[in-house]
DNA sequence: ACCTGAACACCGTTCAAGT
DNA sequence: ACCTGAACACCGTTCAAGT
């Protein structure tokens, strides 16, 4: 049988979910697609570029069309969405986190995030700053909240409950460093939020 | 010859540097301490804690003790001393942020991170969230730097000469976020910076 | 264009046994 | 307490050859 690149990422996916990243190797994807490993060197320069594209397949099936409303709506809504991806699929965090950390993949999750800055008033030059700077608190927050999670459901101890309340209060904080930048001309329709008050 | 901890997390700091993280193995670091691979396994449960430590050595190093002044410029210092201590060594800063998107590593940068904001009038459940959400950008910004500037360096095209200014700059977002939650009567003494101007 | 088969040069980790 | 030696069960990648 022959096979694309979208046919491979889509069963990398699947070993990923069912296996973990450290199974993620080209020898068992290759056997479980029924061919030798050396057939995926046709579709993939290398491991590294095929997890990259995996992380950008995982992220894009989570993200939605842009929502009406005020600016930061929109970005809080695509942070939620990039989470929630990674979130939805074993080691889905870890395996963004990684092949970003070496320059790869997530191109569809920073042009979701430019995006919803576009209209927020933001300076133009301050635009892919803000971008990049939502997308590392995301990927590294969410990295951390789930080797946490599957390490508690493997029977560890877990102190800390919170931690999506924790996401949320983090990426207020740095909406509302973006706010300050954003020029009082531009439609920003609501004021900075409060910070959650103490349980 | 033989060693304890310490020992082998410096020499495997000197491997990283000169090797790269795809070749600090465990096989290559006993080979250059004169050892077996497997003598490693007495001092470290497996490779991911090593690196950890590795990675912990690495940043400490880096940290200088605090220094006077206002809280937000004690939380910029521990940052540039964190962003420079990854870029001194080789793949410092992929190592880093692997570890960290793990949950190994980095106690030493968290409660670095804690001191600085301690004085800021945030309020106190707010401290560790913003410790964590500043440890992710530079952890973050600096991983991609690194690996940009590593491939520079190896010949490819380099079209953004800007990297370091937008680490200040994505700095500056996020302590304006923190600012805004600081109470009034809390020693806030000096004004938000505003963005650099375009050049 | 896509894949096989075989090989090359490695890995992390375990474990009985030594000193 | 620290290390050796040997083994186990794997890796990613290359490359001539097939269809």
């Amino acid at each position: 049988m022959r096979y694309h690149r979208g046919d491979i990422v889509e069963r990398a996916i699947e070993v990923l979910d069912q296996y973990g990243l450290a199974d993620l190797t080209m020898r068992r994807l290759g056997s479980e697609l029924g061919v030798q490993p050396s057939a995926l060197y046709h579709h993939f320069a290398n491991k590294q570029s095929l997890l990259g594209a995996v992380a950008d397949e995982l992220l894009a099936r989570g993200l939605r069309p842009p929502v009406e409303g005020p600016w930061d709506d929109q970005v809080q809504a695509v942070c939620v969405q990039l989470r929630d991806a990674m979130l939805a699929w074993r080691d889905g965090a870890e395996l963004v986190a990684t092949v970003h950390a070496f320059g790869l993949g997530a191109r569809a999750a920073y042009d979701a995030m430019v995006g919803a800055l576009a209209d927020s008033g933001l300076p133009d030059q301050m635009v892919p700053t803000a971008a990049r700077a939502l997308l590392h608190l995301v990927f590294g927050h969410t990295a951390e909240e789930q080797t946490q999670l599957q390490a508690s459901s493997v029977g560890a101890i877990d102190l800390a409950p919170s931690e999506s309340s924790d996401f949320t209060d983090s990426l207020a904080l740095l909406l509302d460093g973006i706010r300050v930048r954003v020029s009082p001309g531009a439609p920003r329709r609501r004021a900075a939020p409060r910070a959650a008050p103490p349980r």
